[in-house]
DNA sequence: CATATTTACGCAAACCTTTGCGTTGTTTTT
DNA sequence: AAAAACAACGCAAAGGTTTGCGTAAATATG
């Protein structure tokens, strides 16, 4: 193994400049302490001996490492990856470096990731909370301690800790509009498991529309079981052989809203003029599809870069709990504009 | 502001325990030159205080900080996020830390970053050359100052540099011979800018499954612009515009695949008996398309693993210079299999 | 010219951990 | 019983940087 060889000290260039490391540090620092012609010279030597302050003594005096901790469910999914590419833009802006684990869903991850975060001495973390999380100690923890920490999408409200989501009530509500004012008349709701907040408030954007439009609520046309290709599938094909079958479908996420798409095909109806259909997604896949498909779109990047900025801010000492809403947007395309709209 | 509170540190539990600093980390190493009843007092209080060891100051005196820098093009894209999923988890398993920056495919953001991870002292850097970089000297540079580095995918390949690839010539050559054998006669190829390795290695893979199969080569049927949607949707109009189009399309990249199919039904053409089609995308949205799409895909999570496992071996010494091919997968599905195939 | 001020630096402590070596007091060996 | 070995711990240096304070020489002030 060949031998690491030791960086350039503020020591080896005092030495070979005949002067002390503190001179040196000032002269870097551009401290008017120092005379013009000893900070050119040392500037030089630095420059050419490529010098770095080591960012560990540096740390170990300032305890300030400028690093903050992303949590996230899973990378790979466009929506997180997206909110991951605006954390990390505005962080770099603020010279903040980032150091991004994932969750992969699992709470013990979770914790463990808290854990090397504090161990690696992070100075604020962003969580998003996996789905098999219910208790919430260890953020709890973090927040009792006094460790900057702010949550997106998913996250632990206890109206103190500042939190960036979307409008998944409002967009739900806007989403079921748009179908009833393109002439849906039985609007099917497809969602998942029903402890997740995300489903919950959906859920109730979608029955607040049906009530102020005087639409009657049915039971029957709210399917939440898991999110999925098949699951989407499945629920619509059950849907569509109801005896009064739903004429739009709001589907609470891209592969379900994919997965009955495929069903609507298989069942030789048409959309949008049989079935309309909405999904959520952010992917340029909606337009590939055919129709290519409305869906509520995310401001995901958005959202990445207002909730570094809560956390630099909580950093900086604000500790008013702020919650930010980001506002979706719904972009209309083929999939729910029914030709033979009265 | 309020206060950031010190951590606390082995001289607390030293003076409160009124004993050395030595004896408390050493006891906290479980080291053999503490008696048992010191140790076990030692760690309950250290357990009770949540002591963690500085790392600043391990680091100052070991520089050894366990964090490895990853380069990405572009985090949003999934062929790079999965790949990063991998390399996250190996280099966990090997209790290492990574921190990810992404260079948008800038030259400029590149050197930028390899500036800032020398500044944070990682050590060693896994790095994918973004699309602007035609100048390797900041590479050289890392490589002749013993920094550890590997590559992923788009490689500055001096032959001493480890790096993992795909199988680019493999995987077009097998395509190629995939739609010959399903009964396709006339085979065009969509790729991208002429100067990019990947478009290169491709194309000559399907050169070589066209001259192994005695087909004629025709450079009408070679089409070199641009990767994107749009591009592979006129590409394909003109294709199946020509005197004698063909009635096979390898596309080197899902929003091409896409595109073309669009062009392809645009045309009142069927998909795969007029024209049969291969992608490569790692996506589930081949899936979703219809019909489902063949496509080429990536081991890219493997990747990860792989090329992150280079980097180890190099920062424990191994300078073999080793390269990594790791073989694609063709998924058929039903976009390459002619129903009337003779 | 003597005193006061400024300029330009150097000294040393502090941040926290690891570790070689030295120092006790106790136990084993001959 | 004296010498040797050992167990259990403490001292202090090292790692690189920042910064308050001290100090010498140079300049300004009266």
């Amino acid at each position: 193994m060949t031998q690491k060889k030791r960086e350039v000290s503020l020591k080896d260039i005092a030495d070979e400049l005949g002067t002390s490391i503190s001179t040196v540090s000032r002269a870097l620092k551009n401290s008017t302490e120092i005379s013009e012609s000893m900070k050119d010279k040392i500037k030089t030597l630095a420059r050419e001996r490529n010098y770095r302050p080591n960012p560990f003594a540096v740390n170990l005096l300032k305890n300030s490492p400028r690093i903050i901790g992303i949590i996230v469910p899973d990378i790979v999914t466009h929506f997180f990856a997206s909110i991951i590419s605006g954390i990390n833009d505005t962080a770099r802006t603020n010279s903040y470096s980032v150091i991004i684990s994932s969750s992969n869903e699992s709470y013990d991850n979770e914790k463990r990731i808290i854990e090397d975060f504090l161990s690696i001495r992070v100075e604020g973390i962003i969580a998003c909370v996996s789905q098999q999380t219910k208790d919430f100690s260890h953020y709890e923890n973090l927040y009792n301690n006094n460790i900057p920490l702010v949550f997106y999408d998913r996250v632990f409200d206890n109206g103190l800790i500042p939190c960036v989501v979307s409008d998944n009530a409002d967009s739900a509500y806007m989403a079921t509009n748009h179908l009833i004012e393109n002439g849906a008349k039985r609007i099917a709701f497809i969602g998942g498991a029903n402890h997740i907040d995300i489903v919950k408030e959906r859920k109730h954007g979608y029955l607040q529309s049906l009530r102020d439009n005087n639409f009657k609520i049915e039971p029957k046309l709210v399917v939440c079981n898991h999110l999925g290709y098949n699951e989407g599938y499945a629920a619509t094909h059950k849907l569509l052989s109801l005896r009064q079958p739903p004429d739009a479908i709001l589907a609470m996420n891209d592969s379900l809203a994919f997965g009955a798409m495929k069903a609507i095909k298989d069942l030789r109806l048409s959309i949008p003029d049989d079935v309309s259909i909405i999904g959520y997604t952010d992917e340029q896949h909606s337009l590939y599809v055919e129709p290519a498909l409305t869906a509520v779109t995310h401001q995901t990047y958005k959202m990445g870069n207002e909730v570094c900025k809560l956390l630099l801010n909580y950093i900086n000492g604000d500790r008013s709990g702020k919650k930010i809403i980001i506002p979706s947007i719904l972009s209309v395309r083929d999939s729910s504009v029914k030709k033979n709209n009265i």
